[in-house]
DNA sequence: TAAGATTATGGGTAGTTGTGGGTAATTTCC
DNA sequence: GGAAATTACCCACAACTACCCATAATCTTA
């Protein structure tokens, strides 16, 4: 099946092993074009999850941290959160990367990981956090909500 | 008979295999145009049933998708639903698609299967939930649907 | 109406994928 | 500089999925 280059949807249940490795989905692997290198990021997310992104993507976001000015403390604040727990990942053999302690305990990782396609990245989350955020969801304004899905659903 | 191209309407009695399989109405498969490379883009529909995208729609959908930023959580919230529970399924020399464990819960299908052209995309139901949906119906707004009416036939 | 083509449904098999663990290379720290 | 810990790379196996073939029912067409 042929899928469009670094997009990624779906969601996949996989496990966490003892040496902090999880699976990226076989599907989401094919996606990636040649210039990631078999390389991801991976970053705090703004959810209590970790953001994964291909290589590629994430040099664009590179090069825009570096517009950002130092002479402006917000600028800096933001620069410095999102570089700070950033780190590449290659996925060997088998197709896992492996993820830094940091960032497992930021999402609360322990043996399940659930795997979702955000388009253009993807996030892993502890399953239990994932129920937890979704049942918050129901609190976010429907009528918001319902405008964009006007504009984005066919 | 030569259909539009990707306009799908009709409906179709089919019955789901111990695989997970659904055939797509051979109809629906001629009026798939080629860049569609054989494939469709299974998603949660927004009443119990699953909806049935051809996937040059699907990637529109995308489009719009990648154009919401990650720093909105109400927009980070709306790509995560619908990506997560999409996924690309290419038709076998049957002429049939697997349909993913998770949405065929979500759709409630066992045994039989419903297929509805809705011009743009399909609706895969069960038959009996079907029905129910159709009583309701009977709740909607009357004026509000002369009044669509009223635009929409000739 | 009869023969051929197409369509719907079932099941087998080979290749792929997910998961666990082992070993060698590298890094860290005293 | 050497021991301990960490990391990167490799192999093995079980489960699953995609692909293939078979058959029966239906439709098409001459």
């Amino acid at each position: 099946m042929t899928l469009t280059n670094n997009t990624f949807i779906g969601e996949y249940a996989y496990s966490l092993d003892s040496k902090g490795r999880v699976n990226i989905p076989a599907k989401f692997r094919q996606a990636l074009s040649e210039d990631n290198e078999n390389t991801f990021v991976i970053a705090r997310g703004m959810d209590p999850c970790i953001w994964v992104y291909p290589l590629s993507q994430w040099k664009e976001i590179e090069t825009n941290l570096r517009s950002l000015s130092s002479l402006s403390k917000i600028h800096r604040t933001f620069v410095r959160n999102t570089a700070r727990y950033a780190s590449p990942s290659t996925y060997d053999k088998q197709g896992r990367i492996t993820l830094t302690p940091s960032l497992i305990e930021y999402a609360g990782l322990e043996k399940d990981a659930l795997i979702i396609g955000m388009v253009s990245k993807m996030e892993i989350w502890n399953p239990v956090q994932m129920d937890k955020t979704d049942k918050e969801t129901i609190k976010i304004d429907p009528a918001a909500y319902d405008e964009l899905a006007e504009k984005i659903i066919v």
